[in-house]
DNA sequence: ATACTTAATGACCCATGGGTCAACAAGAGG
DNA sequence: CCTCTTGTTGACCCATGGGTCATTAAGTAT
């Protein structure tokens, strides 16, 4: 009459894995974290999880993916619903959205991209192609919509949307080195599109 | 007669380590860094390398100073001794300044930051005190020269000198990513220095 | 020359951790 | 119940690479 040591749950075992392994790797880093210690955080065997990932690559891809997959339209969605002017979008939602940033997961993949990137080029081109280009597709078409109902005038920032996510960045970067020592991101954030937006306005 | 199979030159060997680690450091990142590649590299053997660094960490810690430490008074010494107005001088010497650290080692230091600073808290102190906050200090000195001779307004800038170095970060960060994708990074930080000053100017 | 010091070598040790696989047992079907 | 499938285990393998040390030989003092 001994319980089941275990129960068979294929469906669920591969985003469990995953999430175990983005809580492992946020915590230590892709190569300090061990595949056992993903495997027991998951609560399950590393033989397991060798059974649902090829590789220990293999998982990270896996979990990079997984997380940047469901936010990937965020940003572009809320911009082609939005009937706000385009100061009153940058002010509004895109101010929030920066905002949310350093404190999200997308702030762990910012750190596991710059120090795994060199090793995963194919990992880089995934994450150019359905994040970085898109994400500054749709800044250039924010500032282009603003020049064309007069909003804007034409600048260079019109050819350098990496303007509008340096503070971000540096943000980002400032957690992760930086961790105790505080900054106050939300304000460097805002004061930084101010910083924009006078700079831009026709 | 045969020419001795090597030279004693305790002198040098230490430094030479160094750079040697730098350079390897510089293309692999720290952890997928052999000693012995170090050592190879050096055109010395391991057991000498162990002979000057205890270990693999204290080696990297030498790295980071004896990268960090000849350029540590370049800024704050060039902004002492010019007499030039704040504007002018933040649109010479210190946009030349900024422009030459993405190409720089200085970019490479930043990328082991990033990935080791959560395992190295004693490197990140050192960092801190002798880099991070010194330059931000200059910054801060800097914009309320501006300020006191009427260049400049008060404004948020003051508190946030972290605005000034956004760029130069996106622009490191945008390199160790996605390194081919080129980005005209002196024009960025350039308009960058462009918006702030129009931003703060009295 | 000779003895001595120590810079330098390279073969070796062994903990670590990614990856494998034979055996086990949970759950489904008859 | 009994059987068969397969999700799951955990002991095992072994390449890797950080770190050690007995030995060698370059330079130096006498």
């Amino acid at each position: 009459m001994s319980p089941p040591r275990y129960q068979r749950r294929k469906q669920d075992r591969p985003q469990e894995i995953t999430e175990a392994a983005f809580a492992a790797f946020a915590e230590k880093g892709y190569t300090a974290t061990k595949v056992e210690e993903v495997a027991r955080r998951a609560g399950v065997s590393k033989g397991l999880l060798y059974l649902y990932f090829k590789t220990k690559e293999e998982l990270f891809k896996a979990v990079i993916r997984s997380v940047v997959a469901p936010r990937i339209d965020e940003l572009t969605r809320a911009l082609d619903s939005s009937e706000l002017s385009a100061e009153a979008f940058i002010r509004g939602p895109l101010l929030a959205f920066m905002q949310r940033l350093p404190g999200s997961p997308a702030s762990v993949v910012i750190r596991l991209m710059i120090s795994e990137a060199p090793k995963h080029p194919d990992l880089v081109d995934y994450y150019w192609e359905n994040v970085a280009s898109r994400g500054l597709a749709a800044l250039r078409q924010l500032l282009e919509r603003g020049v064309a109902n007069g909003e804007f005038r034409e600048s260079a920032v019109n050819e350098l949307p990496q303007l509008f996510v340096a503070p971000v960045m540096m943000s980002i970067v400032w957690g992760i080195v930086f961790a105790e020592r505080s900054l106050d991101t939300d304000k460097l954030i805002e004061t930084h599109l101010d910083m924009i937006l006078a700079y831009i306005r026709a």
